[in-house]
RNA sequence: GGCGGGGUAGCCAAGUGGUAAGGCAGCGGUCUGCAAAACCGCUAUUCGUGGGUUCGAUUCCCGCCCCCGCCUCCA
C-alpha cells in the first residue's frame, strides 16, 4: 500500500513520493522550540507526531534527512534574558539542554541538524535572502528601519492557510503601531534594533537589528536541505502566518516550489481547554514526570490519538497509557519465555499468520492512522495470548511475533527498559519463594503486599513467581 | 465575518453505501491456595439533529444545533 499524507496546502490526502530521483531520500524540516522556557507537553505532542512520521518513513525504507531549528532569539527570549540579567546565550543555554534531555526521555529521535537562529553563519544567509527579496521588490525598508516583506507583491500569499487577505479580521492580538508598513499583513524580515533589545543585535546592510522569526526557518531549511523540501511539519497554529511567510520568502528567493507536503498536527488540549498558564493547566514534561509517570507512558499517551485530531490530555488518559503498556509488557514477557523453550507442540496452531501483522504498518501508511494501527496490535496480542493459553503457539511462532514486534517498536519505541532488581526486592522475592514452598500463605500474601507497596507486582504462575515493576520506564 | 477540525457505548477512539475495530472501566465465567496476568462471554438495534437520494446511510447531499481551533511572530 502506498504512503499517503494529508497535505495542508491542497487539503487532501495525497500519495507520497519524494523529490529524490532514486525516491529514497526524504528532506524534512520541522519547526522546533523557542527556548525561553521549558517546552510543554503540547509542544512535545508535535515533536512526537514528527518522530512517528520519521520512524514510519524509515520503516518504509526511506532515508530521512531531518532538520529542527531552535529559535534562540525573539521577543520572549530577549525579555527573559533581561529579566534574568544575563546575556541572551546564557539565558537560553539551559533551556536548550533541557529540551534535548526531554527528547531523550520521550524517545524522540534526534534530527540530523539542530540549527540555531543566532548562529552567525545562518544570520549571514538570512541577510543574503533579505537582500535578494529587496532587489526583487518583494521587500522594502520602512521608515522605522525594519525590513518588511511586501505581501501584495506575492500573489500566492494566503494559499496555504486558504485565507482571503481582504477578509482577514484582526483579533487585536497583533500590535497596530506599525504604521510604517505598506499593508498590515507585511511581516518583518529584519527588525531594526530598539533600546529594549539591549545588546542583542547583529549588523546588516539595513543597520543593526535582528532577524524576523519567519526568515530563520527559510534560511536554515534551504541552507541545509536545499531550495526544495519534501515535508515540512509543525503545529496547526504555525500555518498562519509562519509557514505562509516561509513560502513567500523562500519562493521569492528561489523561484521554486519550497515544500511538497505540508503536515500539521492539531493542538493538545488539557481538560478540554487550550493549555495556558493563566488557566493553570499548563504542563511541562517535568511536571508529568513529577507525578510519577515515565517518559514512555507520556509518549504513549501523546501518540495514541491521530495527529490531526485534537488530543485531550487528562490524568485518566495517563492511567490508561500505563495499563495499556503493562498489557504489552506482559505479552512480550510471555512471548520471550515461549520463544526460549524447546519446541514441544504436536499440533501448533495454524490460525495465526504473521502476515496479519502487516495491518499495523498498512494503517500507518494511511496518513499515520495510529488508532487503527494500535487496534491491529491489540488484536494480535489477544490472538497470540489465546494461543499461548491453549498451548498451541509454537516457540518458532513466538519468535516470529517477537521479530514482528521489533519492527512495530522501531516505530512506536515503547519497549520497557530492562528493570534492575534491587537487592532489597530480590531478597523479599527469595524469601517469598521459601514461604510458598512451606505453603505459608499468610506470609506469602504479606510479602506480596510489601512488594506492591514498594512498586513491584508479583504474579504466581505455573512457572513460579514473576515480578515486574508496576510502572515506569 | 472568513477558514479549518470535530460531535460514534461511562471514558478514549477506528471505520465503511450493506448493517458498528481496538483500548480503558464495569459485570459474569475459566484458571489460581487466594490473587494477579491471560483467555471466554456480556456491555452502542445504533453513530449530534431534521430532511433528501438509495433496495439499503453512521458513511453521499441539504438545513440546523453544539464543541474546539486559526485569522499576522503560540507546536
Amino acid at each position: 500500500m502506498a504512503l499517503r499524507f494529508f497535505n495542508t496546502y491542497t487539503r487532501q490526502v495525497e500519495e507520497f513520493a519524494p523529490l529524490d530521483a532514486a525516491g529514497r531520500t526524504v528532506k524534512m524540516y520541522t519547526c522546533g522550540p523557542t527556548v525561553y522556557d521549558h517546552a510543554h507537553i503540547g509542544n512535545f505532542r508535535a515533536y512526537l507526531f514528527e518522530d512517528l512520521l520519521q520512524r514510519h518513513l524509515e520503516l518504509r525504507n526511506y532515508t530521512v534527512q531531518r532538520v529542527m531549528n531552535l529559535t534562540d532569539v525573539d521577543d520572549k527570549t530577549i525579555r527573559g534574558c533581561q529579566t534574568a540579567g544575563m546575556p541572551l546565550a546564557d539565558f537560553t543555554a539551559p533551556f536548550k539542554r533541557a529540551f534535548f534531555a526531554d527528547l531523550e526521555t520521550l524517545r524522540i529521535k534526534r534530527a540530523d541538524y539542530f540549527p540555531e537562529a543566532t548562529d552567525q553563519r545562518h544570520i549571514d544567509v538570512m541577510i543574503d535572502m533579505i537582500g535578494t527579496l529587496i532587489a526583487r521588490n518583494l521587500a522594502y525598508q520602512a521608515d522605522d528601519k525594519s525590513v518588511y516583506f511586501r505581501i501584495k507583491a506575492f500573489p500566492d500569499y494566503g494559499k496555504l492557510a486558504h485565507f482571503n487577505l481582504d477578509e482577514l479580521q484582526s483579533t487585536g492580538r497583533n500590535r497596530n503601531d506599525e504604521y510604517e508598513k505598506e499593508s498590515v499583513g507585511d511581516f518583518a524580515l529584519w527588525k531594526a534594533w530598539d533600546e529594549v533589545d539591549g545588546d542583542v543585535r547583529w549588523e546588516s546592510p539595513w543597520g543593526s537589528g535582528r532577524p524576523g522569526w519567519h526568515i530563520e526557518c527559510s534560511a536554515m531549511a534551504t541552507e541545509i536541505l536545499g531550495p526544495r523540501l519534501d515535508i515540512h511539519c509543525g503545529g496547526i497554529d504555525n500555518i498562519f502566518p509562519h509557514h505562509e511567510a516561509e513560502i513567500a520568502q523562500t519562493e521569492g528567493v528561489t523561484g521554486k516550489q519550497f515544500v511538497r507536503y505540508w503536515l500539521h498536527c492539531a493542538h493538545l488540549l488539557v481538560d478540554s481547554q487550550k493549555m495556558s498558564k493563566s488557566l493553570g493547566n499548563f504542563h511541562t514534561l517535568r511536571d508529568v514526570l513529577a507525578k510519577g509517570y515515565s517518559g514512555r507512558e507520556t509518549r504513549y499517551a501523546l501518540l495514541r490519538v491521530h495527529y490531526r485530531a485534537q488530543l485531550n490530555f487528562t490524568w485518566e488518559g495517563m492511567e490508561e497509557a500505563r495499563v495499556a503498556l503493562a498489557r504489552i509488557d506482559s505479552w512480550l514477557e510471555r512471548l520471550r519465555v515461549r520463544a526460549a523453550e524447546e519446541e514441544n507442540i504436536e499440533h501448533p496452531t495454524s490460525n495465526i499468520q504473521p502476515r496479519r501483522g502487516e495491518a499495523f504498518f498498512d494503517a500507518l501508511d494511511d496518513d499515520l492512522n495510529i488508532s487503527a494501527a494500535l487496534g491491529a496490535l491489540f488484536d494480535i496480542i489477544r490472538e497470540t495470548n489465546r494461543a499461548l493459553d491453549e498451548g498451541t503457539l509454537s516457540s518458532t511462532a513466538a519468535g516470529a511475533w517477537l521479530d514482528w514486534w521489533k519492527r512495530v517498536d522501531s516505530v512506536l519505541a515503547l519497549t520497557a527498559a530492562a528493570a534492575e532488581l534491587p537487592a532489597e526486592i530480590a531478597e523479599l522475592t527469595a524469601a517469598r519463594v521459601r514461604a510458598r514452598l512451606a505453603q505459608d500463605w499468610r506470609k506469602s500474601d504479606d510479602m506480596r503486599d510489601q512488594l506492591a507497596a514498594l512498586g513491584w507486582e508479583v504474579r504466581d504462575t505455573k512457572d513460579g513467581q514473576k515480578i515486574t515493576r508496576r510502572s515506569g520506564a
